[in-house]
DNA sequence: GTACTAAATAGGAATCGCTACAAAATGGGA
DNA sequence: TCCCATTTTGTAGCGATTCCTATTTAGTAC
């Protein structure tokens, strides 16, 4: 938990046990999960664990770059700790979103382009494996 | 207005004096619209043009592939007639959307992969040419 | 330890993009 | 023309996110 305070107070932001919370979470769950998944899962230990709370410390985390805002989603916004450049793949059957270990090769070129760019989202959507072998199952029979 | 007729007739789709506006206005505007934007913007020639008949007409058309669906913007859907692979950039201060003419050089090989990829979106965020200019020139008052 | 203060949190209301639903309109074929 | 399936319309509803304000927390000075 010394880490999470640690990378906080580097960032100049300060140390609150929710926000240790959420890192934590985030850390943990490499699922890439909702505001609401991390706002629920938070509150069953702490019930007085505030939604407002979760998406003002995803805001701020996400303005120090500490943390990536994923919209590959069609609905909702996903989360995640890990941000070193990766790619990903969305199940549009089962929702499941996987990291695809790849980098965008436009990126340096993209630096050095007109434009100023912050982020990079390499977005691939379709049927995950498993869901695709389920498909194969019910038409053989 | 005749070759959206037929292209909707290609695809199967009943045609409808509401679809054809709607694919009109997507070839017309590149600028990668909301669906709000597609209504209002036809009500003002069809004040009984309805919100539902925007969606439901976009669904289908994605359904078909005849159009792009963005997922760009962390708050709404973006819509694209041009359906041909290409990259975009969102502008975060102005929210304009550019398309960048590249393609994911890993399409080939996802295709190959255990998964079934269907969409594939290469999308860049930071700020345009325009928006660093004028900051540029606040910054030196 | 107490008092003061600014920042953070909690809880609920409000907003907004999108979807669901049922009634009315449309339009092609008998 | 009449019928019937499809489409459109208008409204209600939903869910993710934001807004607002009272309460709590935590740091500082005394
Ligand atoms: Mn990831
Ligand atoms: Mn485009
Ligand atoms: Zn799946
Ligand atoms: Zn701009």
């Amino acid at each position: 938990m010394e880490k999470y305070a640690k990378l906080l107070k580097k960032h100049g932001i300060k140390v609150t046990p929710q926000r240790l919370e959420i890192l934590k979470y985030l850390n943990e769950n490499h699922n890439h999960p909702t505001a609401f998944q991390i706002f629920s899962n938070l509150k069953e230990r702490n019930p007085s664990f505030s939604k407002t709370t979760v998406y003002n410390t995803l805001e701020m985390l996400k303005a120090h770059k500490l943390i990536q805002v994923l919209t590959i989603s069609e609905s909702e916004l996903r989360y995640e700790f890990d941000n070193k450049l990766h790619h990903h793949f969305l199940c549009k059957k089962c929702g499941k979103i996987s990291d695809i270990d790849v980098q965008c090769p436009f990126f340096e070129k993209m630096l050095d382009s007109e434009y100023k760019v912050e982020e990079v989202h390499g977005y691939f959507k379709g049927i995950c494996t498993r869901c695709s072998k389920e498909e194969e199952l019910k038409s053989e029979t």
